[in-house]
DNA sequence: ACCGTATTACTCGCGCGCGAGTATTCGCAA
DNA sequence: TTGCGAATACTCGCGCGCGAGTAATACGGT
């Protein structure tokens, strides 16, 4: 993944690693996808090892250590382009971590999973709030296209917080079966 | 993770190890969490380790090895409520490889771009075919608890495919931003 | 009776991810 | 002008996740 980051990085124009890290860490690209800073230099090494970036110069800037800048290939291009159409093309299987908690839901009573899904509810709503205030100011700096991330994630969030909220009637009005059942098996169990 | 999924197992009865990967397959967890067989021993270990799991009799069946039956321990079972009052109150950071793929979505050409979210829109709703089927197959033979996952994962497909529609609904009649300066910028650069 | 394949039930080592550390330089305040 | 924190630019080793392997038994076919 992170070398999906340094490849689309290097795609505007050589850079060096530090360089790379300052610039993907500018555009936030560390909330688009987990990237964890100390495999930087592994990855870079990597790819260049499978000749998708090479080295184009060695520079030295005063007495700082020299950097490597490098530069992103032919294949490497085409490498990352193969690899973005699979990622926006095949819908890949997601684990979330609400669905593994929603998955053992059960180990909860049921008056205090409600009350955690409110709780969730909650910072969701003021989540999706923030992220609208900050999709609106980024609107007048950056072209829309660069916030396309942006928009999928609050969709989804907006999603979730309709469902749960949906989820949360169910129960609230008793229409949501076995509910008594679950509710009596954990005050019969202590 | 696995070791979630291990002790949601434990709660409804005492288990060896190799009963509650098969329980846990049977019953689809792999599908909810990530889940690595070949961690399944070591996390046990561990479980056992930090005590909140510990052995309840080590039986031998015929001439198979033996194995060793875990029972879950009540400080295991505070640990877990615990575990899963935070996946539900707490929304984390996700990562989903969607997100990632729309993050560098400029590297592609738009007519390309496109065609790959109506490829994804039409496995989406594939998915979503298959998933209400099943849901309504499962919803006679397991209580409606039992499937909150699934329908949560329904409900966040469905909303990513009306996501994607209105993209693409944006892109089609052209009223998308920066749609002119993206397909130039692509049929400049060769 | 014989063989092959599936299932049960685990073990283990190697690979590499990444947190924590390092060394140098720059900026700025007193 | 000296000192000190922030920024620059990397390196490295240890930890452990997990794929690939193992071995024994059960089953089904002929």
């Amino acid at each position: 993944m992170l070398a999906l980051a340094v490849l689309s990085a290097l795609v505007e124009r050589p850079m060096h690693p530090y360089e790379m890290a300052t610039i993907l860490r500018e555009r936030g690209k560390d909330d688009d996808m987990e990237i964890k800073w100390g495999s930087l230099y592994t990855v870079v090494r990597n790819l260049a090892k499978h000749a998708l970036i090479e080295p184009a110069e060695v520079g030295r800037d005063g007495r700082r250590p020299e950097r490597t800048v490098y530069r992103i290939t032919t294949t490497g291009h085409d490498e990352l382009v193969d690899w973005v159409r699979e990622l926006i093309a095949m819908p890949g299987p997601e684990h979330p971590r609400f669905r593994a908690g929603l998955s053992v839901l059960s180990v909860l009573h049921p008056g205090n999973a409600t009350a955690l899904l409110r709780e969730r509810l909650a910072r969701l709503d003021d989540g999706v709030i923030a992220a609208r205030a900050a999709l609106e100011q980024y609107g007048r700096e950056v072209p829309r296209l660069f916030l396309a991330e942006s928009e999928y994630d609050l969709a989804i969030r907006v999603a979730e917080a309709a469902w749960i909220r949906s989820l949360l009637a169910e129960i609230d009005l008793g229409t949501y079966p076995g509910l008594d059942v679950w509710r009596a098996f954990h005050e019969e169990n202590p």
